[in-house]
DNA sequence: GTGGTCTAGACCACC
DNA sequence: GTGGTCTAGACCACA
């Protein structure tokens, strides 16, 4: 697994967030290992604690489980996890268009901008 | 002037960006004597620091400005606030298209997730 | 009399300031009838209430006084004036080289700078 | 490091007069970790509000910045600081003349007191 | 532990 | 009345 993470963001989401992407396209199966949280850590770039913080988010939501003194899996039902990608998808373009609508666009002229965005 | 925060966002940003906005609308115009610090803290339903803390980035930026015992006031030169809603809108949304894709979708996936986003 | 104010500092203290330098440079005499306070807050472009305060403060220090209905004056004793401009310039000298000493300047420093000074 | 504040002047900029000298003197490196905002509040006798306004302020000109739950460190770039520092010399010199100006004296006249200024 | 943010309330000088 | 500044204390998520 590649870690993508914007520093400039709090990094715990975007752990759970990409670890989810990861379980909902196929690329992590069910019951498959993920790597140890120092391993992650490491690879990552960031705190061991962030990234127990996260995993112990994920377990909560019965998306991943962990086994003491194994490691973490990820969990039987996947489509947890995919739902949670589409709740994310949905929810990120709400807040955008409440926070370009409050910047003054109204719904076509945001469609419009995306429309022509690129770079 | 209206205020719509969202309360779950920080809410400094909040007030400058829609003052930026007022401003670059044209609805505040050069010199206009904005409302004080307390009645916007009042009318915005917030404590009086914050405003403050908003407005004094603001005029870091030499959008608006104060005058000691009488008020803030628009500043000069407009075209700083219109900048800065511009640059906004194009921050957002290159964080938004990052965000999407840290979600597993390419750019032409996000535009036509945009191109059907209703409500 | 006319007036320099720097309109990002407090404009009472100037207004006492450029007062006492007055009187204490003999501009204007002992029992001199001072411009009313409206006169000087239109000449000066300030509010008349500042104008007002920076009077009684020289008036508590003995250097003007009013008569009701008729205006202000200066005082018998220009000596306080002289005094205040005096102990004015001391204070803002040790308050600069505090400032600079603070900016890792030492004595030696400071003095070559100003000597060098120029615009 | 040792905080010499005058509590008769306003505290943030002299934390961030004080902070910059440091950088600029070499005795904070690039990346080097500054102590807390909450340890900086005790050792000053501040407020740690100040503290962090007075760190944000620095943070906005990219002479430090901070990660959150780790803390702040001075940025790549020392020269930033140093310009700073160069700038207020500057500045509280010009601002000096100024004031003696106001004062009565001429050019010629300040710089002989300056000379000749002592204690 | 750390920074980030906000609330509450105070005091000051100035308009 | 206004802005400017500071204190005190709280809560949160992150390292």
């Amino acid at each position: 697994m590649k870690w993508e993470l914007d520093k400039s963001r709090a990094i715990c989401p975007q752990i759970c967030e990409q670890l989810c992407v990861g379980i909902a396209s196929g690329e992590l199966e069910s019951g498959a290992k993920l790597f140890s949280v120092r391993e992650v850590a490491v690879s990552a770039g960031v705190n061991p604690n962030t990234v127990q913080k996260s995993f112990e988010q994920l377990e909560q939501k019965g998306i991943i489980y962990s086994i003491r003194g194994s490691g973490w899996y990820v969990g039987d039902d996947t489509s947890a996890a995919k739902e949670m990608v589409t709740k994310l998808i949905s929810e990120k373009t709400l807040e955008y268009f409440t926070q370009m609508k409050a910047l003054g666009l109204d719904e076509t002229e945001i469609k419009q901008y995306v429309k022509e965005w690129q770079e």
